[in-house]
DNA sequence: CAAGATGCGTTCCTTCAAGGAACTGAGATA
DNA sequence: TATCTCAGTTCCTTGAAGGAACGCATCTTG
């Protein structure tokens, strides 16, 4: 899909869309991100068609977020694994999860907990400002023209 | 599109995609925030089919993150607003904004600024812990199951 | 050694969603 | 009466998603 460039959008949204939001993606990488790294593993795990993932798995290392290492000469096999730019991108899903479990969880609550290794507590993000470190909710700023504005 | 039912599956990633992460939604949640509310401005702010407009509010109204609002009683004329829902997914677009920003900006630096009302710097969002408020990257947790686990 | 099994895709075909232009209809305006 | 605005709907074409089958190199098992 995606008939629409939005890669070539001025804006980050569409922009982050481009490279990582075609259906399946964001699953992807989570999944890469758990440790599930193998052509057929995510396959299994997914259910996605074969097809979709070979297209996504091209588009996500092209993109910079995945890079496949070599981890058999022989037989030749290789696995995917986050790059930096694909692990801060998990910054995002954190926020869809903690959003998603407020708002479209099931009766029996969150298929998975996080804990915080550092102070020990189940917990999800919050969004915090980078200046000042007070809570940054949507409201709590005002947009300005950037540089980059077209 | 859409053609796998991402909604019913028991991951907050993929109920998150189901209800708001179809092709232009992110962008019209955007655009709502930003006070472009109605339908002929929206699909000429986004150049987006009206056929496929029509269906996203459509989708998003159903889902609950818009609420459809009368502004004229004559001629009938209806508006489109951000639930409570709506209004915490852009929590999730902040996160999408700070990595887009850092990732796939342009030479020109990034479209808009988002300045922090209370401390008056040009921001972003930065995930914080919400249990002892330290930043909280993807390798900070350990994944646990969770109540909900198929 | 032949016969599967495994890992990682590619090919081909069908179905359904996106894009785009034209059309509708109610009310306002001139 | 004719035109304009707003908010969609209809219809047709194109192209992406789903799914099953196939390809090919290498291991493993009898």
């Amino acid at each position: 899909m995606q008939r629409t460039d939005f890669a070539g959008m001025n804006c980050s949204i569409a922009r982050s869309m481009a490279v990582a939001g075609e259906p399946w993606s964001p699953l992807v990488i989570r999944d890469v991100f758990i440790g599930i790294n193998r052509f057929d593993d995510l396959q299994r795990d997914l259910g996605i068609s074969r097809k979709v993932l070979a297209e996504r798995l091209r588009h996500l290392v092209d993109a910079g977020l995945l890079e496949r290492r070599r981890y058999s000469e022989r037989p030749p096999r290789d696995e995917y694994v986050l790059t930096r730019m694909g692990s801060e991108f998990i910054d995002v899903l954190m926020a869809m999860v903690a959003w998603g479990d407020r708002w479209t969880a099931q009766d029996s609550g969150p298929p998975v907990l996080y804990r915080h290794r550092a102070c020990g507590s189940i917990t999800h993000v919050e969004p915090r400002c980078a200046a000042c470190g007070e809570v940054l909710r949507s409201g709590d700023v005002d947009v300005e023209p950037g540089p980059g504005l077209a």
